[in-house]
This record gives structure tokens, C-alpha cells and sequence, in this order.
DNA sequence: TTGTATGCGTTATCAT
DNA sequence: ATGATAACGCATACAA
């Protein structure tokens, strides 16, 4: 079915199609009637592929918004943000990032203001009400938004891309079951309270954990490596048996570098989350055991490309893309 | 770069042009060298969303052929194309399945020559000269041809998308070294030895495996449940002491069965590959620990994209696309 | 051997 | 308020 022939159908002219699809107004109310129950009895949905030939024409700019800067989990999701951006470069699509340091909501919102002129966008939101309303009104502008790695649950975003955390920490505690036989003594780190992933983490990993492990000391509300490096340290001297580090923060390197620091590597096995550089180093070295990856380039990736399907199908709502829990061992690293 | 403005570079025609693009020959030599001349000079590509527009309307068929029957692993294979299919199916694409049992060569040279009209083929191919012979006619005749899960290295096979044997063999490995801490004594299932990539499993996880492990059996040559399941069992008979099993071949399950039927469940951590429904139930049951997945579901679906790829950006030679090697334990388990 | 005309489906523009 | 027409880039049938 093509407007040509919906036309033909009303006996209308394309151009009158066209406004009633867009609604571009200026047509005669009985006429639209008409116009849309033919569509509807037809089935009508618009040509993909000639879409995607006028909107390459329009060459639609696709903005990102992320707070990434220092942080090198995000190095892995702008490599599959560029990555996206070079397959789709043949379709006129053009990536502008907006790349901020910290949780300032303000200034996110600053960049989602300047970008809205975008034809989509892609934001890890940052869980406040000013970033809410700008989603809001994107989305009534007709530019879709998308969520990367963190969700806002509530808010008029299209779809999310990210990690399933809970899911994550399950599987970090299926790994200290499997690598830990004869019974862990764990030290948990559990990150920052604010960052819901963190919690989520946790309680998974709780879940997973068999009756034979136990709990010797736990570490909440941080997320900074300075002071996970410390609070383990610490941790260490108090609980002198502790065979095992659960990290679900971002910075389980810095807890390790502790344990080395101390002289108990190779007496505890380390568990943590993300295939950073620093965490390969430690990986090497024997200190982590396992990381339960989320696929950041991935997550860049597929973004990205979820934006360009909404530009062609604006229709069409897509369902959240969840990534896959990924178990990285010494053996199967790839890269970093 | 359009063709348009290259025929205005050499005062000739859009025809012309495109003659000399897709060798139709009528041509006067000399302009084919100056047009070509140009082509290069301006570094043509072929606009991709004309291209699709264009492609679309030819409502090109990708042939498929499998030898999958009875075959659970690709069950899986089979979802992920039929994903792409509806994907596709937007931009005028249809896949056209030949399903085969067993692995007779010259059933599947006759499938190929069947679909021969095909825009494109995926194919599992068998080692054999007629296979081979096959792949050459297609790509002469134009029809670029994607080996899937099985490679043809020295054909003329456009690319190749499936697993890396090798590094899933080393992540079975490494998962032994990590889950038996007071070190394993194997029982080995080896594969078919006529199965490239089972000798590629083994030998990763040979590579892979610390000192502190012995290897008390090994079984070789095998790939039938049946076989396997009474092997193990005398091989388990023969050796008490054995806690720890890898099998390379497809009948994991079977090696398990025997496991429980001994009444050594409990004793004996199983290792092997793809998450297919009898070897999630073995996890269940706490036989198998991990399994290394090669992404079934994966490879069905970027096989097919990279067909339809291939049909969209003809030149461009693509690279093989290689599943990540995953590993699944209990907590990870999606599907299956 | 070469050029011209037309079509694909959507969108934008310019008349009416 | 509506229709007619041109445009995007590729492909092809037909005319010269």
C-alpha cells in the first residue's frame, strides 16, 4: 500500500495524504475522515525504504547526552556510539554528542536544550525533575529520546538500552558460588546508595549467594576510589579471614590495589563489574576472579541504531533493549 | 557522489554510467576507461538508501541452507534468522529455508542448486569439493555467499559468521581452573575428530588448563548421545576418582545422564557447550556448571544482516563476524 | 554505442 | 483546502 494508492482509493491527490499522515492541518475535516478511514481499512503503513531516501536527504543529526567524561566505562560506549555512527554515516545520519562531567542536572538539561533541534536523542538521564520535563517536551516535539545505560522509568522516553543489574548481581553470585567451594568470607563493597543500579546489584548477588558463604564486612555508600582503596584497607585489617571482595561499585581496581597493597593477593578472590582497563590489569594479576559485564559498546551501539529505526518508524514503538550478563574470565577477554 | 554528477564529469549519460557500473558492456572501451576513470577519481559509492529503494522492489530472496534437523542447537539458529526475516521483511527481503538432515554433500549441493536465484546465500557448509565447486558458481554468477557456524576458509565465500572454537575451548578451561580450586581430575569427551571445531574446543581447553589439574580419561572420536552416555559410563566405572568432566561434542547431556544414572551427582562438576534445553535442565540439576554459549540466536540474525548487507553495498568486502564466547551459568540463563 | 524517459515512495514546494 | 509537480538516487526499457 502506497499514499499513491491510498489517494486513488479517496480520490485525493497525494499532497492531501501526505498532510493528513503529518499532520500538517489544512484539510477540509470530512475529507481527513475519509482520507484516515481509508488508511485504516487499507493497512497503510509508510515504505521503509522509501523513507529512508527522504530522510537521508534531511540528514537528521542524532544527539547524545552523556555524563561520561573520566569515566572509562563510557570510553567502551562511545567506541560503539562511533561505531554505529560510521555504519549509519551512509545514511545521512550524524551523531552530535555532549559529553559532560558529574551529575549536574542543570547542565544536562542545558545540553538537552541546545540539542533539540535533533531529530532523536540519546541521554543517560540523570534522575530529576528538570530532565523529566525536557524528555516531556522532546516527545511532544516528536523527538523520540532514548535512555542509555541508566532508565527514567517514568518519564515519555521511547525506550531504554541498557544493563539488567539485578540480573547482574545474580550472576556475580553465581560465580562466588561456582569459584568459592569450600565457603566464602565476604567483604562487600556496595557502592553509592544514590545510584539505583548499585543497589540493585547488591540485592541480586545476595539472592544468588549459597547458604555456605557468610558475610564478614560490609562497605556502603561509596563510590569514589580513594575511598573504596581506604575502606578496604580497613576492612582488611579489622577482618583478617576475608577470602572474597564482592564490589559492586565502579571501582573494584581500587579495592584490589588494596588487597595487593596489603599482601593478601592470591588469598582473596575479587568480584566485580565492568571490563575496564583497570580491572583487566587486576584480572591479569590474578586478584579478580570474574567481572559481570554489561556490554557497554553494545549499549552505544544499538542506541544509536534503536534512534534511526524510531526516525524511520516513527510509528512503530520498540521494546526496551536489555543487554546480555556477561560473564568475563582471563580467558575470554577480548579486548581492553 | 551520484551517478548523475559523475556522467556530467565525463559529458556522458546516466545510462552510460550505469553500464559501466554493473558491466553491461556496449560500451566504447575508451569511455568505460574515462568513466571508470572518474568513478574512481571522485571515489564513487553507490548512495545506499537509493540502493535499498531500489533493492526493495526486486523483493530479493536470501537462500538458506542448514543441515539442522534434529538438531537443537539450531532451533536457536532458526529464531534468530526468523528474527532478521521480520526485521527485513519492511525492506523487501524473504529468506528461503532448505533444511537438511544429516551432513550428505551432495543433498546439499542439490539445495544450493535449487536456490541458485537467489540474491544471496547463507549456508553451514560441509567440507567437500562440490560444496566448494558450488560457492564458486554463486559468487561468479554475483551472489556473494556467507558460510554460518561452520567456515570454508579457502572458498570464495564472502564471510564467514559463527564461533571462535579456539577461545571457547580456553573459556572452558579457564571456568575449570576457577570452579575446582583443589585442582580437577578430568574425564574428557572429545568430539568428532572429523569436527574442526571440536579439535579447536579441545585444544583451547588444554592450553588453558592450570598444572595443578590431571587428566585421568579421555574419550575421543565421538558425537552421538548414545555413545557418549556409555562411554562415560565406563569411563567412570574405570576411573572413581574422576570430579571433573569436559565435553567438547554436542551431548553434554548424555555425559550427565550417566553422571546422575551412576549416582555420582554432586561428585562431579560437568563442563560443556551451548545452552541448549537439555543441558540448561543438567544446570538445574547441578551436574553441568557452565556452559559456553556461541550465541545461536546471534549468528541466525547477523548472518542474515550481513546478507542483506552484501546486497546493499555489493562491493564492499566485509569482515567475518565472530560471536562472543559467553559463558552461562545458572544465574545467567536467559532462554532455554 | 549512447542518450532519454520513466518509475520506485516519500516529502517539499508552488500553484490554484 | 487541495492538487499538481519536482526532487532524492538508482535502475531499466526503449529510442536513436
Amino acid at each position: 500500500m502506497t499514499i499513491k494508492e491510498i489517494a486513488a482509493m479517496c480520490g485525493v491527490s497525494r499532497g492531501t495524504v501526505d498532510r493528513v499522515l503529518n499532520h500538517r492541518g489544512r484539510v477540509k475535516p470530512e475529507t481527513e475522515r475519509a482520507v484516515r478511514a481509508a488508511l485504516e481499512q487499507a493497512g497503510y503503513t509508510k515504505n521503509i525504504a522509501g523513507r529512508a531516501l527522504t530522510v537521508s536527504r534531511l540528514a537528521p543529526r542524532i544527539g547524545v547526552v552523556l555524563c561520561c567524561l573520566d569515566n572509562p566505562f563510557f570510553d567502551e560506549v562511545l567506541k560503539g556510539i562511533a561505531q554505529a555512527e560510521e555504519e549509519l554515516q551512509d545514511w545521512g545520519v550524524h551523531v552530535e554528542l555532549r559529553l559532560l562531567r558529574g551529575y549536574d542536572a542543570a547542565a544536562q538539561r542545558a545540553a538537552m536544550d541546545e540539542l533539540r533541534a535533533c531529530a532523536a536523542m540519546v541521554i543517560q538521564p540523570i534522575n530529576a525533575p528538570e530532565i523529566r520535563d525536557g524528555i516531556a517536551d522532546l516527545a511532544e516535539q516528536g523527538v523520540p529520546v532514548i535512555t542509555l545505560n541508566t532508565d527514567l522509568a517514568d518519564s515519555q522516553r521511547a525506550l531504554y538500552v541498557g544493563a539488567d543489574y539485578y540480573r547482574g548481581g545474580l550472576t556475580a553470585g553465581g560465580m562466588v558460588n561456582l569459584c568459592c567451594e569450600s565457603g566464602a568470607r565476604l567483604g562487600i563493597v556496595a557502592g553509592a546508595r544514590a545510584i539505583l543500579g548499585h543497589a540493585q546489584r547488591l540485592q541480586g548477588f545476595l539472592d544468588a549467594l549459597d547458604r555456605r558463604h557468610q558475610i564478614l564486612a560490609r562497605m556502603d555508600g561509596e563510590d569514589e576510589p580513594a575511598c573504596i582503596y581506604a575502606g578496604v584497607r580497613s576492612m582488611l585489617k579489622r577482618h583478617g579471614d576475608i577470602n572474597a571482595l564482592f564490589v559492586a561499585a565502579a571501582g573494584c581496581a581500587s579495592a584490589c590495589q588494596a588487597v595487593l597493597d596489603m599482601g593478601m593477593a592470591g588469598k582473596i578472590k575479587a568480584f566485580g563489574f565492568d571490563l575496564v582497563p583497570e580491572n583487566a590489569a587486576m584480572m591479569r594479576r590474578g586478584v579478580i576472579q570474574a567481572l559481570i559485564c554489561q556490554q557497554p559498546r553494545r549499549q552505544g551501539h544499538d542506541a544509536i541504531r534503536a534512534a534511526w529505526q524510531l526516525l524511520l518508524n516513527e510509528s512503530a514503538a520498540q521494546e526496551n533493549i536489555l543487554m546480555e550478563t556477561s560473564i568475563c574470565i582471563l580467558q575470554n577477554m577480548t579486548d581492553a
